[in-house]
DNA sequence: GTCTATAATTCGATAGAC
DNA sequence: GTCTATCGAATTATAGAC
């Protein structure tokens, strides 16, 4: 069959997409990558010069958050996991980079990267303490971070089912609180204050 | 060298917990776990049978969580963030089981039937409610399991930075809310109720 | 642009001498 | 119990015909 140089490329970076989000890295090879795109293996290489550029090409990355702070104070949390959310199911590109992440260090680096651009920014804006803000980004990426693992890469089951509402629900209090929260409404509902 | 055969296979096996958890499945070569064993690799064929019988060996576990029904009802979720933060540092079984679990299904699949047979229980003792002790049981996890991933895989700045001591006090609340919550207490505290 | 053929490695696994 | 030698398969990558 006889398509486009873009063609080609546009097929072969999907197919790439999926093999690296349900595989990992060494076990989606360029050969089973060729086939799911029906496209030769060579043509892998002349397009994209090796596996590990391939690689990088399928998972570059915009975030693009909206900005949480134009959304109300109180619902900073609920916002972050509904946008979160959404990113999420979008396309592969944050599956990709958690799976590999947890076995290639320079994935793993890209990963931290990102989550720190993007969520220290947020907390930031609720507090004057640099160190405290980094904090409070790292607490509130772990949160997201365990959904999306447990509902889209190890798939446990109530996690999965739950529908995205009922999370929202659930753990949007949770960002918020780490975002945004304070030590006095802590105190108040009976939850041990984190401060000495 | 001459060793007994019981030193060799503890050897080969204390080799392949590193390199798994360190490299994954695919790039934790036997050449590689024999030659930090410092031990011929056809030994380790010749002890495990297969690499795929070499990383069952190697992943073997036993969470053994202490029973958080025998602290008070307010500290369980502090309770199990400190019990789960000790189990993690204890070996690298679980870090091997989060890494691979990633990317090989059937490891995910033993993720699951050990985080949902160990915290399942947990919820089940404060609701009546099976597949709400499901629920709970899941968050509980993506919390616990996202903090592991931050801390320990990806390795973010500020997650890794936090003593002991200060994440349980942040994170221990939110394990605490998922698995005893109940929304008349988020209501009173301001955060959106959960229930429809 | 597409494909065949193949080079160059690397891996898991086996056979057999000592 | 240990090691050398090697097989067979799979992988990335390249060269070159059409």
């Amino acid at each position: 069959m006889r398509r486009s140089s873009a063609a080609s490329k546009s097929l072969i970076l999907a197919a790439a997409r999926e093999r690296f989000a349900a595989d990992g890295y060494e076990r989606a090879t360029v050969r089973a990558i060729a086939a799911d795109a029906g496209i030769d293996p060579s043509m892998v290489m002349r397009y994209f010069g090796s596996k590990e550029r391939l690689f990088a090409a399928a998972c570059e990355v915009d975030l693009a958050l909206p900005d949480p702070l134009t959304v109300p104070r109180g619902e900073v949390g609920s916002a972050l996991v509904e946008a979160f959310l959404s990113r999420w199911e979008g396309d592969e590109t944050l599956q990709i980079l958690l799976r590999t992440g947890c076995t290639h260090a320079s994935v793993a680096e890209r990963m931290r990267s990102i989550f720190v651009t993007q969520l220290v920014p947020v907390a930031a804006a609720f507090t004057g303490d640099a160190s405290e803000a980094e904090k409070r980004a790292g607490l509130a990426s772990s949160q997201i971070l365990g959904v999306a693992l447990c509902r889209f890469v190890l798939e446990f089951p109530p996690v999965k089912a739950m529908s995205r509402q009922e999370l929202v629900a659930w753990v949007g209090p949770t960002i918020q609180r780490y975002l945004v929260g304070d030590a006095a409404l802590d105190a108040r509902c009976g939850v041990r204050s984190w401060e000495a």
